[in-house]
DNA sequence: CATGAATGAGCGTTCATTCAT
DNA sequence: GATGAATGAACGCTCATTCAT
């Protein structure tokens, strides 16, 4: 495109205002409460606009959500490729996971809800994603078994979806209740559940 | 219109019909696919018909998400009754939150997706639900540090959603997934790796 | 055609409303410049009514324009087959396609128009009932050379070619210009043309 | 800004190169299915370029239809002024009709199909060629009933229209069906059958 | 002259809901 | 109660036309 500037109404930054109004609107209402229309509005541009950049309605979601993951696993791989520890990989995994959404709210609240649509939307589209996250995670898991700080007798695969599923519901607490949320601490709080498990005496699974 | 709600099982069965052929129906397209002549064709009932039983298409899907939770709670409630030890019946949970939505497919997907659809369904509604679940886990919680069984240094707050959001992923990783999903060893999973933790080395948050 | 259903608005007919809307609709204003709302407006039924009796706005044209044809073969071919000098059946042809239209302007109006539009619509649709029609034609020009009654020399399909091109120019100059018209004189004189020739000395393709 | 073909096309041509693209595009694919943009693009110009030869997409296609008959007129027109024969005239009519369509198939589908689109576009313009055709075949058929050649007894309105409606019946089987196309010979036939008619005994208004 | 991004009215179609039977 | 034909508002999307560059 052209040089855009940030004059306020903006210039040539349609793309991008048109992938922000369509997360914050999505957010609000959801994707079927979502019409065209209302994203445009809050986009500050003609429906008709919409359709120079984006095949669908659908397309607008999809790239929206493809932007996100994209940053957010570059920045993810980029940070842990620093850290030899996998204790502290995954304590590095929980802080961005918790800081990248808190930094969003409406971010959020869309992964958290249209992410999860009908089967076609998500199985075709966005579990793709959620597998290449766990992946990422599963391997950390792995290192530290291999590291020998993490126990060796947990799976990986459950250990990668127990750690994945108590931080998605830290965001789904927040996003869902709206009470102030801290990345840092909770991301603590998570982990100090997760590594030390809750159980005082080793009894279960831990000799 | 419909002057109030039909009490208990009603006259004919087409009341459990149309929220059975629901919950079906929208488990495979989702709510927004998913018209009410479909749900009505599927309950072999007529359009107008849902309509002498529930005011809304909005009204079937959280009837029948009521009447789930509510079997579900009441359920669940009556098995933690009878067992003393906090970990056991934090075990209890797990098994009977995986069985449950293990042997009724539709409603786990349904559970996994149209429950999370727009941040304002949630609020308005299911929000309701969760919170009472994840008390009734909080307070398991509770009971064990109480007891001596679960460490006290860690908020029971955080130690139920870790514990439900784990739970709910090995469902959401079903869900989208399809592969086959054994209950029982999957809540010894979840269960082994949240008692016990994932570290070896008692570093985080134990000392 | 119109002038039956005066009762009232009508009740249970609306699907051949619907078709009648149709033809008059489009004969007005074209395929393309008739709104589905013209149409239902016209019929004096909802937009939405149209969907229950037909798929698409071009399956309403379709089948209209089916119904004319299937109707109009089957009046022919009954006529024809009483008949046995294939002269007399040419002029029985001629006659039912220039009373037929004549009959029905709207209709005339849509097949002289919208039957001609762009070659998907044409070709995959009504270009076979117009392969129907001349071939019938053709038919009856084969029997007429075997009965020595039709120049043996002359291309049974030029024939047919030329005889359905002249009535359907003859229609096609009452459809654009509105001059009253005359079914029974007109096809009288096409006949005088098309089977003693326009030449008066017998100079060509004629020994 | 784009340095495409500005070498050898030339510069002004700009204006032959929509009308030329539009009778291309609308050929394939029908006037109300032609995007102007789609027409600008095979001219090879921006779509706002159109307007600045030409004040709407109606009036593209008008210019362009306009453009052919004009040349078809004065080509006939001067042809026939050099033939003092009327028998020869007709026959150079049709061979001039049907070479100069089969020289250019997208103008013929053109003219067979997107001129007669609504009856109203046929009116308001398409109507006046047509009828400035046919009246030029009618002088010349009156010219050849005074040159003795014609026979006297038939309408010059009713020969003209069969003339011309058997032309156009052989350009529309040809231009719908695709099979190849000889002008020459078809002319040959055409005027066979309409010059010494069908029958064999000149029993039909023919004494 | 020329561009092509932007507009927004208008379209075909769907579907939650109503109501006469 | 039960039906299902009927409604009509609302949607996603297209494209003729304009205008700042």
């Amino acid at each position: 495109m052209d040089g855009g500037d940030v004059s306020g109404a903006g210039r040539g930054d349609k793309y991008q205002r048109i992938l922000d109004a369509a997360v914050e609107v999505i957010a609000e209402h959801g994707y079927f409460n979502s019409p065209v229309s209302s994203i445009a509005a809050r986009a500050g541009v003609a429906d008709g606009t919409i359709y120079l950049y984006f095949k669908s309605k659908d397309h607008v979601l999809r790239t929206a959500i493809d932007a996100v993951f994209s940053g957010f696993f570059s920045n993810i791989r980029e940070e842990i490729s620093r850290i030899p520890d996998a204790r502290e990989q995954l304590r590095a995994v929980a802080r961005l996971h918790l800081e990248g959404l808190a930094a969003h709210r409406p971010l959020a609240v869309l992964l958290q809800t249209e992410l999860r649509q009908s089967a076609k939307f998500v199985a075709d589209f966005s579990h793709q994603h959620m597998k290449d996250y766990l992946n990422l995670i599963r391997e950390v898991v792995r290192r530290g078994q291999q590291q020998g700080v993490f126990r060796k007798e947990i799976s990986d695969r459950v250990a990668a979806h127990c750690f994945f599923g108590a931080l998605d519901e830290m965001v789904s607490a927040w996003v869902f209740t709206g009470r102030p949320f801290e990345p840092e601490a909770t991301a603590s709080q998570v982990l100090g559940v997760l590594f030390g498990g809750i159980a005082t005496i080793p009894k279960d699974g831990r000799e």
